[in-house]
DNA sequence: GGACGAGTTGACAATGATTCTCAACTAATT
DNA sequence: AATTAGTTGAGAATCATTGTCAACTCGTCC
């Protein structure tokens, strides 16, 4: 049993940014809005807690095409994300099809210890009107 | 029009190396192998020509869970893989329901210019032996 | 074969996200 | 209030990748 974090202020911060934005954000541009807000968050923390957060399941995270690490609140239970590449807008989408099909294909050839990442980019209407 | 690269003992080198390879590897990796052949290449000449490469889609390129880009020569046409974490070892596969499904999630919510990544990541017979 | 010019190379510096360090701080408990 | 173990943050360190630029070489033309 890992302990249970403790309830800082910078860590109740990073929380309540995470349940305003609805797109995905790196931990830099959290960081960012924090500093805007006037609630001053270190950056190693900002990182530490979003880490947490992924750890115990409570955020996504997921790489842009730059390899920076985006976080977001998401619902619980396995599903993917359609993400505008614009604007970070997410819509979660959900295919039991695939899972099937990825865990299937593992199997068949002798692949234990299974995970697929799946996500899907484009650009959402509002983005592509601009 | 884009000009062809020119043909150095360079390019030639990397290529080779990608041939000789079967799994995805790290432009590190590549610089590596090639120093242990003798056939020394520079690092950053090692890096452009694999993103010449990957741009051509002459190689697939993917990010590993550190972040790290890892390449590999595959067959043309779209596809997936299935990765051994612990040797690279790698599966092509196909999942023409997966394509669909993806593009029809992405236009059900007004999001043009569509692409998608999906990976396996699982251990190979051979690695969970061991 | 030799000269020319633009693409290429490579040693090294620079970038940029992320992680580490560690002394100062503070939440939770007694 | 005292204790203590987890947390913070400023700055340094890491590490893959990219940029710089003078020296080099492939392909071509004479």
């Amino acid at each position: 049993m890992v302990e249970a974090p403790r309830n800082t202020r910078q860590r109740r911060a990073v929380i309540a940014i995470l349940q305003d934005l609805d797109g995905f954000a790196s931990a830099q541009e959290i960081h960012d809005v924090l500093k805007h807000r006037g609630e001053s968050v270190g950056l190693s923390t900002v990182y530490r807690s979003l880490q947490t957060l992924a750890d115990a399941a409570e955020v996504d995270a997921l790489r842009n095409d730059d390899g920076e690490v985006l976080y977001r609140q998401c619902s619980s239970g396995h599903h993917h994300h359609l993400v505008c590449r614009g604007c970070g807008r997410t819509v979660e989408v959900e295919g039991p099809t695939v899972e099937r099909w990825a865990d299937k294909i593992a199997d068949d050839h002798g692949f234990s210890d299974v995970e697929h990442t799946l996500e899907i980019f484009g650009t959402c209407a509002a983005c592509s009107k601009k």
